[in-house]
DNA sequence: CGAATTTGACCGGCGC
DNA sequence: GCGCCGGTCAAATTCG
C-alpha cells in the first residue's frame, strides 16, 4: 500500500486523501488500483456516485506480459465495480516524449534539410518508448466531455471494433502540455463515460471557471 | 478571419 | 508477408 502511494506521487500523483476508500482490486492484476471519489468531492462536481476511479500505475516491462491476460475485466468488488483499461497495443507502450523534449532542439536544427515526409516519419518513429502514466474512469453522464478544469482540443474520432459509439481523441491546448485523453461511451451501457488520460499536466487547470476553481483544483489535485 | 472540429488517409504494431 | 486495428495527422469544413 505505501509502495503504491510512493509510486503514485513518482507519477506525479498527490498522496491519497483520507477518506478516500481504497479497493485492492482481489483476483485483479496488481497493477490496476481501484478506489472511490470521496462523497464531498463527488458533490462538488455533480459526478454521480457510481463513479469510480481506475488509476494504472505504471508497469514494469516484467508484468507487461502478464497483463495481457487482463484485457477487459468488469467484476464487483464490494459493491464497486471495476473496470481495467482496455488492451491494446497503444497500452503497452506510449511516446517516448520526454526524451524527444530533450533532444528536441538538437534535432531541429540537424534536421532542417529534411523534407517534411521524412520529418514526419522520423516524428511517428521517435515516439514509442516509455509508458505514460495513465488512468481512466468511469462516469454515469449524459455528456462525453466530463469538465475537469483543463482546455482541450479534439483531434480525431474512430469508431473502434465491436462498439457501437465513436472514441473521440483529445489533447490539452496549453502550448507544450502533452497530455492526451480519450472518450468513450461503454458498449454494454451506453450511460457509462469512460474517460482514460494520459501522461502529466505541467501547467494549471484553465482558469475559465473562477467561481469553480478552487473545487476544480481540489480534484485535479486528487488527479494527477 | 482565426480557432476548433470533422473526417478520410495514413502509419506502426500485432496476430495469423 | 498480409490484413486488421487503434491512434494520429492534416486538409476541409464549421463555428464564434
Amino acid at each position: 500500500m505505501f509502495e503504491e502511494q510512493e509510486m503514485a506521487s513518482q507519477m506525479g500523483f498527490v498522496p491519497f486523501p483520507q477518506n478516500l476508500s481504497f479497493l485492492p482490486p482481489l483476483g485483479c492484476h496488481q497493477s490496476l488500483k481501484a478506489f472511490s471519489i470521496p462523497p464531498s468531492l463527488v458533490a462538488d462536481h455533480h459526478l454521480p456516485s457510481t463513479t469510480n476511479l481506475i488509476h494504472e500505475t505504471l508497469l514494469s516491462s516484467a508484468n507487461l506480459k502478464q497483463r495481457e491476460d487482463q484485457d477487459h475485466i468488469a467484476s464487483d468488488f464490494g459493491g464497486a465495480q471495476l473496470l481495467s483499461l482496455q488492451r491494446s497495443s497503444a497500452n503497452l507502450w506510449a511516446w517516448g516524449e520526454v526524451n524527444e523534449c530533450l533532444s528536441n532542439n538538437k534535432r531541429i536544427v540537424n534536421d532542417h534539410h529534411l523534407g517534411v515526409a521524412t520529418m514526419k516519419m522520423k516524428k511517428m518513429k521517435a515516439r514509442r518508448k516509455v509508458r505514460e502514466p495513465r488512468f481512466c474512469f468511469k462516469t454515469m453522464s449524459e455528456v462525453d466531455v466530463l469538465d475537469d478544469g483543463y482546455k482541450w482540443r479534439k483531434y480525431g474520432q474512430k469508431v473502434v471494433k465491436n462498439t457501437q459509439h465513436p472514441r473521440s481523441y483529445y489533447r490539452c491546448t496549453q502550448d507544450n502540455c502533452r497530455v492526451k485523453k480519450r472518450v468513450e461511451r461503454l458498449a454494454e451501457d451506453p450511460r457509462m463515460v469512460i474517460t482514460t488520460y494520459e501522461g502529466r499536466h505541467g501547467h494549471s487547470p484553465s482558469q475559465d471557471d473562477q467561481e469553480d476553481s478552487q473545487a476544480q483544483s481540489q480534484l485535479n489535485n486528487f488527479f494527477w
